[in-house]
This record gives C-alpha cells, sequence and structure tokens, in this order.
DNA sequence: TTAAGGATTGACT
DNA sequence: GTCAATCCTTAAT
C-alpha cells in the first residue's frame, strides 16, 4: 500500500505510481470518482521549460513549491482549468497534471457537466474534460488532497500497477539537458486515455495576416 | 499600464 | 485535417 508520503519523491518517480489511483470531488450535486489512467509529470527543475515552475516562484505557482499532495489547480487558453498534484519535498516545485481518468461514480453527474461528450470515455478524457467531469474548480486550488475533509481528494491504486501495462512517452517541445525525459505515463489499451497531439498550438488571430 | 502567449477543446472543412 | 474562442499570468514598458 503506498501513503502519501511517496509524494516527496520526484514528479516524474510518482508520476506511474499514481495510475489507477482514484481522484474524487464532493459537491452538493453529489460526488464523482474517477480511476486514472493518463497523468504527466512536471519537475519544475532545469530541463522542463514546460514546467509553469520552470522561471521561480510566482503567485500563480506558489503552491508547487510548498507540501506535496496539493492541488495546483490553474486556469488556460481562456476558457479550462487544469489540475495537477503538488509532488517533491516542501521548498522544491514539482507537479503531476492528471490527463485523463475513467469515471466509476457519479457518472450520471459527471455526464451532465459534459453535455458535449458523447461516450463515457470522453467523460474525462484530456485534463480540462477531467476539471469538468469532477467538478474541480480554479478555487480548489491549494486544496490538501489527503485530508478526508477536503472536498478533492486522491488515493494510490491498492495495489501497485504492473510496470507491464504502463506506457512512457516524451512530451514534445521538451528540450531537456540530453535524452529526452518520458514525461507522459498512461495504461495501455485504456480507452481513456487522451490521444497523442503534438503540441502545436495556434496563434490568435493574426491582423496582419489577410 | 500594456501586450503577448498558453500543460486545450470543440467546431468545422 | 484546420482553426477560433477566451482570460489569466507574465514580462516588458
Amino acid at each position: 500500500m503506498y501513503d502519501r508520503g511517496l509524494l516527496d519523491r520526484p514528479a516524474d518517480e510518482v508520476a506511474p505510481l499514481l495510475l489507477g489511483g482514484l481522484l474524487s470531488c464532493r459537491s452538493p450535486e453529489g460526488t464523482v470518482t474517477l480511476r486514472l489512467t493518463e497523468v504527466e509529470a512536471y519537475s519544475g527543475k532545469g530541463g522542463d521549460p514546460g514546467s509553469h515552475a520552470h522561471r521561480g516562484r510566482t503567485a500563480r505557482n506558489a503552491v508547487m513549491f510548498g507540501p506535496s499532495g496539493h492541488l495546483y489547480t490553474y486556469f488556460t487558453y481562456g476558457m479550462h482549468v487544469c489540475a495537477n498534484v503538488v509532488t517533491g519535498a516542501d521548498g522544491t516545485a514539482g507537479g503531476i497534471l492528471f490527463r485523463a481518468g475513467e469515471v466509476i461514480d457519479g457518472t450520471d453527474l459527471a455526464r451532465r457537466r459534459r453535455t458535449t461528450s458523447t461516450t463515457e470515455a470522453d467523460l474525462a478524457r484530456g485534463p480540462a474534460r477531467l476539471c469538468v467531469a469532477l467538478g474541480i474548480e480554479l478555487r480548489d486550488y491549494g486544496l490538501d488532497l489527503f485530508a478526508p475533509e477536503s472536498r478533492v481528494t486522491l488515493s494510490f491504486p491498492a495495489v501497485p500497477t504492473e510496470a507491464a501495462r504502463i506506457a512512457t512517452g516524451p512530451r514534445t517541445g521538451i528540450a531537456g539537458e540530453g535524452a529526452p525525459i518520458p514525461w507522459r505515463f498512461w495504461l495501455k489499451d485504456d480507452p481513456t486515455v487522451s490521444p497523442y497531439r503534438a503540441h502545436a498550438p495556434r496563434r490568435r488571430s493574426d491582423p496582419a495576416r489577410s
């Protein structure tokens, strides 16, 4: 059985251990619980320019530098919320992004929130969709995911996931100090894992271009 | 104070 | 396959 002390280790070591773990969110409407099927690690230390903590501590990412096991929420692309769990010892920056999961409880509520999804596998396939399905909001920033009274809670799987069932892959656009680091971890052949996309966000409308 | 850009998604061709 | 929406955070005046 795992315990939260494991979270003090570097994000890329902890990430695969979270696969199969349960993420749960309570609200007045009900509770939604899902099984994590895809995660992505962010070290925050040199070598990961993609990390929000890469440029040092700021008001937004402060929680990433604090004690592990807390929730880091952020707003992106003007309309989406994503959620991470803070990892690494107090004082070091690190986090693991919840990218996808399989809803195992509160499916009806999740489906009501995700009106655009057609299948159950789509309910939490993608980091922003996952937050919508669970009901995680920006204001949940900093919650202790391992405190029983928290609105949002996380637990490791009761039994470690076999290494043979875990797939890893690098995130595109990351220039590490040499060899690329496998930042992403997912359960092989799971239908709820988000399809791989090379990260190439579009620029906003360019007035200079006809 | 202002401007640029993003750990994405959903709609459309 | 391509592209727009949208607003918060950050860096630069």
